[in-house]
Order: C-alpha cells, then structure tokens, then sequence
DNA sequence: ATTTGTTATCGTAATATTGCAATAATACAA
DNA sequence: TTGTATTATTGCAATATTACGATAACAAAT
C-alpha cells in the first residue's frame, strides 16, 4: 500500500491533484515567487537566494519544468529561467474552473 | 533528510503550499467534488463512491476538515458532510491572488 | 443493556518525497 | 585541450504520505 490509486479517478481529478501538487511545496512556490520577481529571469543564484543545495533546487525545478511551466534559454554560461506564462494561466484556469464547479452545486 | 523546511519560507509561501497540499491528492479531490455534486450534502456513501477503505477516506476527510473546509452536521445516526463555502472561496482568493501576482512581474 | 449503523483512531506495511554530497554533463574562455 | 562556471543526475538516508484492517467511540433504536 502507500501508492496513491491512480486510475480509480476520471482524468480531471487528477489533472487538478496534479497540477496542485507542483505548489505543494514551499521551496517550489518560493522558486515561482522568485523567478518571478526578478527583472530578467534569473538563474542560478535561486539556490543562494532560498537556502537549499543546489541539487535539491534543480530536483524542484525538474518537477516545475514537468509540469510544463518554465521555459529556459542559455545566456552565456548559464541557463535563464523564466516562468511560461501562457502555461501558468492555462492551470490556474484549471484550477479555477475545479473551484466554480465545485462551488455551484454546494448546499 | 526528507523533512520539508518550513521554516526557511514566509508565511504567505507556506500557506499557499499548505492549500495546494489538501488538493493535491485524487482522492481529496474526488470527495470535495463528490460532497459538492450532492443535492443535500451526503455522508458516508463517500466510500462506496470512490473505493477507498472507510478508514482512509476518514483519514483525507481529516486532512480537508482540518483545511477549514468541511462542515458537518449530524442527523440522525450519520454525519452530514457539507463544504464550508466561504472558506473554499477564501482559498481560492489566496490562490488567485498568488497566481496573479507571479504573472504579473513576468518577463 | 444490547444491538446496529456510522465515523474516528491506532498500528503497520508499502511507497513517495525531500534533501544533500558526490559526480557527471554541458558551455564557454583561455 | 584545460580550466572554470553552471546545471543535471545518481545514490543514498531521513521523513512523510497513503492505504487498510482492526478496533474504539458514539448515537439511536430495540
């Protein structure tokens, strides 16, 4: 046991559990924030700005990247990130349609 | 390690990781949505619903409730399982609002 | 008081997630 | 090519989550 049961879910429920689970994490919400927040979309020092190794942030940002939500260009040395803002929308109007629904038909 | 740092992260960050964390399981999906499809807010057929053992439906039940997301009242011998509107809605605002506010200084 | 129906909790096994050091891989510069 | 800087991957160890059976707790009815 231990493994969540997939498949007994319609597709939509587990898009949305999905999709929330990518924010389900401090540092992957903190990671957003910051590239966010930065003029042009930088790069690595996401690992000195929020206190984690290096490789536990790359580990973060592959779960973000999954989820389809960065988009990447080389900039000399290094690779600048940057938030895919068309994808980011698409999810939080995921997100907000699950809301609506569920809202609609409450008691 | 394996244990999350919470305490490295603002407040705001952890509090929208900690709502995303409650729909970021199908099956706590799956029972808001179920809950909210009832026409009076039905109780303990959640479990014949989704097939999941009573005790761990009990258990994401708890993990909702204690979102603020649940209202139960009792009739009967059964518990009546309703959604706590206003806070679904306040949750979704704090999302909105995050989701808004990182697109916005986007590049 | 006993039975019945309903939900919560406990204990435990299986799996997933988080975090890091070490190391590989990649790109540029000299 | 060699060195330097940056990011990804691998291989653990620690912790968390998920799921379920068993059992407790509670309310209503008999």
């Amino acid at each position: 046991m231990g493994a969540s049961k997939v498949d007994i879910y319609s597709n939509e429920i587990n898009e949305i559990a999905a999709i929330a689970k990518v924010f389900s994490h401090p540092a992957r919400v903190a990671i957003l924030q910051y590239i966010s927040t930065q003029e042009a979309c930088i790069c690595n020092d996401i690992v000195d700005e929020i206190g984690l190794a290096q490789a536990t942030i790359s580990q973060h940002l592959k779960v973000i990247n999954d989820a389809g939500l960065l988009k990447g260009t080389f900039e000399g040395k290094s690779l600048c990130y940057c938030i895919n803002v068309e994808r980011f929308q698409e999810l939080q109007e995921l997100f907000n349609s699950f809301f609506n629904k569920t809202k609609l038909n409450c008691c």
